[in-house]
DNA sequence: TAACCCATGTAACCTGTTACATGATTAA
DNA sequence: TTAATCATGTAACAGGTTACATGGGTTA
């Protein structure tokens, strides 16, 4: 069960309050593990039990107060420990193509459109990556150790996307091209 | 809520029992869509009671009777609007990144050797795809409209296979360089 | 004779999603 | 004054995982 370690990994990188990891969520880990809030509270909860983050409280002038969340000793171990341990490849699970799985169905123009969707948002997915990367990886051999890591990943992210993007022209190709019955 | 769908297309691919299904979703569909035996009972009975599949005993000699499972022409059409329906690309959920996320904490050696694991994994994954493709789909020009949608799948996932390769093979190379402080 | 395949299921549990709740502050 | 932001939570439900159960047939 990864939430756990997603959850400690966002605090290594960041202590803050289960609000701002939920906020944190919509991007850097949380491009590759989703969650919302109640599951990051619930999880945060546990953690706290099981000695794997520390809290602190934080009084606010004008807002409400906050607990900000500190990953411990025993939690950085725990993270450590966790990611030399062998796993296996994530499982795809992706709608679209079950779509297209059974897509002798539905009507061309219908998935033509529905691919359209998807080259589009995979398309805004990548530009979001190239603006992190103008923005915070510009220059990859003076990054720290740790955010060198993270550029790894985002690379990933980028390396995803545009094969995404490739796939989706062939497909809509596909669907134009006239075959032989 | 895709497994009704996911189950929904195996079945027209072809009809079977619901032993079969569990089967089967370890390749076809399941390279897209994972489901385990309880969950797809569960759904079966389900999809019956929505009358977008029906039953079809079938008594064996020698080993228990089974139920064949057949879509309806209401389960179709469901199946053919979904389709056609706007959706959001799918979450990515990877242990490896997030594990990469915080690669700074562990080893480099540690995971050096995650990284080849996963890598292996992957280009076994890639060769089934490949021995699919020799096997079901070595003609394309002469194929059926469906399996001309099922090849386009086939295709997706061997693009994504061989980016997985590529990245891990930057990945292991980034680890093996030296870096000024 | 032990282990595995066929075939279907129940039960308990853990994860994830959605909706609702509160209550103050701040920007449009 | 309406909506959004900050901050944390409860409750109910849907989806997914793991373990256990049964019972005949086949293979090693």
């Amino acid at each position: 069960m990864a939430l756990t370690h997603a959850i400690l990994s966002a605090l290594i990188e960041k202590t803050c309050s289960g609000y701002d990891l939920a906020k944190r969520f919509d991007g850097s880990v949380g491009f590759f593990w989703r969650a919302t809030h109640q599951q990051i509270y619930r999880e945060l909860t546990k953690l706290e039990q099981a000695g794997l983050v520390s809290v602190k409280k934080v009084v606010q002038e004008n807002r409400p107060d906050k607990k900000l969340y500190v990953v411990t000793e025993n939690g950085q171990q725990f993270l450590t420990d966790w990611i030399a341990k062998p796993a296996k490849i994530a499982p795809v699970k992706d709608e679209l193509l079950v779509k297209l799985f059974a897509g002798h169905l539905a009507d061309r123009a219908a998935i033509a459109a529905e691919l359209e969707r998807h080259r589009l948002q995979h398309q805004n997915r990548l530009s979001e990556y190239r603006e992190i990367e103008q923005c915070y990886f510009h220059t990859p051999h003076k990054l720290s150790q740790d955010n060198r890591f993270r550029y790894l990943t985002l690379r990933w992210g980028m390396r995803y996307e545009r094969e995404w993007l490739a796939w989706c022209e062939e497909a809509i190709a596909f669907l134009q091209e006239r075959f032989e019955p």
